[in-house]
DNA sequence: GTTGGCACTCCACTCTAGTGAGTGCTGGCC
DNA sequence: GGCCAGCACTCACTAGAGTGGAGTGCCAAC
């Protein structure tokens, strides 16, 4: 019935603009209460809530409005209300805000940066243990793109047996490989030579320009394996672009929902990185740190929220964090760790990539 | 009590020596059953099966002996009968056998292996996919060890900014890395001269047996870009210890049990890599194929049975093969299914690192 | 040793209150 | 008009009683 729903649009404030005082007072409570209980919540456990200085009949109405206005909802008659999609949406946007991460989790992470070592991997992939610790969520972090990183060495080395490997290191650290098979036992000068004219060929240039072969160099032998170098390093420019995904925390899935069946499609969609990718992609796309429920349009993750926050390096987007829990999931928190995870983290990867 | 048990071990046959063949019948019919429906089994469900001819009446008090042996169990008087891990046991080693791939799983195998490409961790990735999908389970394959592997390259690749990137490549052609810092900003002469010290110090050698420092060149700040490659050459070397892992399917873990705790406790031991490797590796130094229940001893585990399979390369252990699911797990099909990936996989690692 | 028969057990299910948290409504008060 | 105490009502949840049926153990007979 869109009439009517034009109508009420137009004609009726509350419906979009703010909500009045003690109403938005009322689903902020709502939602805390549920986000920590996970059970529905009554008029009597509002009462005290700050900004509600009301009797319990009066909060009743007002929760009345907030279901008819879509806010909040009941499971069934006479029982406590639960926040809809839309409830959550508001207090994302109106109430919570990022909250400040504790003094333990703070602590948490200054400590983990201080410790941080070894390669951008192996950081990324604990990172996404960290932020799975702090928020109790199932973390995703994609690691920067590769794409416009250009290429600071190549080189060709021979792993006998008619094999020899192409290993590219591009300006910002990444190594990428790709196995070469060569025609007939080639001597390790002719390898050189190749990897020499490959190296002049496409240094300087980001892998994924990598175009034509290089220069002839007269011998057929050499020409042969440095347009298969060429090749190998146009196929490794077309893969760069689905960009590393590391999961941590899978498990704290199984801890937010009751049912087994939700469980195993949420867990079904987390296996697929292509889908994660480019879901966390769209999600940023749209203009959202959160998405909530439906929002996302991934059906099996209808009852999940998720927490994006790009990370920067010198205002460059260089990955993005992801934050996985259901709808009812601590937003303040998951925001604030999330945030202050991906400062520290934009911060590493630049001291490293620069 | 350990008289009586030895008692019962040295004079009464079925316990120790094979069970009387329709006891054998009996627990195999059971064990099939309970696999495929997950529901206690009654006797009059076994009557009909192979190498059972006889009544109800008599499999009841088989089934009795079985249960006084250890074999089967009740969840309760007046229900029907579980195997124990011990009758999954005597049905592993006795019974089951790896039985056949059947011709879509054998389909699968050849249509994966003929279009595999790529390099190895790509390939150990997507056949953790291929198990997880063959048999239902979850699956882990752990990646060939490098520790034997000799270094066939050693370069150093400055990355800007007081930083260098030391990039080995091991005759298996696998790729390492790690970035040092340089004590003040660097020519790329100097680094190409300290690159070709610190080859000339490790090329042919283990990456874990990399000691001392590259011969002095007589140039101070080329001696300490050296000392500081080697540096990170033994760090690596260290840290080739833990082989790399690559679960699939985590999410068939959710649908094997029915309780949520379990599918979390579960989760929560599978993100912890190091567990599964070190895991994977003791059952195979027990000598063991199958680990069922509490055998392997990690308890969160204790309603869950593994499959390991070697993966050898001309036989050479390279890799290791995992299965988890719960005890009730299709035994015949994960070990066919675990055997014949192993050996394909044996096989494509072979011709790719010769 | 095997079998049909029989009594018994006990889970799973249904049905029936009873309980209580929570609601919507109403009439009176400021 | 907004607020509130009071009240009747709703309905999930729980406990207890009853029932059906799948399954067992035992026994006497073949």
């Amino acid at each position: 019935m869109p009439t009517t729903d034009d109508h009420k649009t137009e004609h009726l404030v509350p419906d979009e603009a703010d909500l009045d005082a003690r109403k938005a007072a009322i689903l902020n409570a709502v939602v805390t209460e549920y986000i920590g209980s996970a059970q529905p919540v009554g008029s009597q456990h509002v009462v005290d809530a700050p900004g509600v200085s009301v009797s319990s009949a009066t909060v009743r109405s007002d929760m009345a409005a907030l279901e008819r206005d879509g806010y909040l909802t009941q499971p069934h008659t006479s029982a406590g209300r639960i926040p809809t999609d839309k409830g959550y949406r508001f207090f994302v946007d109106q109430l919570g805000g990022p909250g400040p991460l504790d003094a333990g989790g703070r602590q948490q992470v200054r400590q983990f940066f201080d410790h941080a070592h070894g390669e951008i991997e192996e950081m990324l992939e604990h990172t996404s243990g960290l932020l799975a610790d702090l928020t109790d969520c199932t973390a995703m972090v994609v690691g920067p793109s590769h794409e416009s990183a250009v290429v600071r060495s190549v080189q060709l080395v021979g792993l006998g047996h008619r094999l020899a490997l192409v290993v590219v290191v591009l300006a910002d650290g990444a190594v990428r490989k790709q196995s070469i098979e060569l025609a007939e036992d080639t001597d390790d000068a002719a390898l050189a030579e190749a990897g020499g004219r490959l190296a002049a060929h496409v240094l300087g240039s980001p892998l994924a320009q990598v175009v034509g072969t290089p220069a002839p160099s007269g011998t057929a032998s050499v020409d042969a394996i440095a347009a298969a170098g060429a090749a190998a390093l146009r196929s490794l420019g077309e893969a760069d672009g689905h960009d590393q995904l590391f999961v941590g925390g899978s498990s704290r899935m199984a801890a937010a929902f009751d049912a087994v069946d939700t469980v195993r499609s949420v867990l079904t969609i987390l296996e697929q990185q292509l889908v994660v990718v480019s879901l966390l992609r769209d999600i940023l796309d749209t203009g959202l740190t959160v998405a909530i429920g439906a929002e996302h349009g991934v059906e099996p993750l209808a009852s999940c929220a998720i927490v994006v926050m790009p990370v920067s390096v010198g205002g460059v987007e260089a990955g993005t964090i992801g934050l996985l829990g259901p709808t009812r999931m601590n937003y303040p928190l998951a925001l604030a760790a999330a945030r202050v995870v991906g400062d520290r983290l934009g911060e590493r990867l630049g001291e490293a990539a620069r």
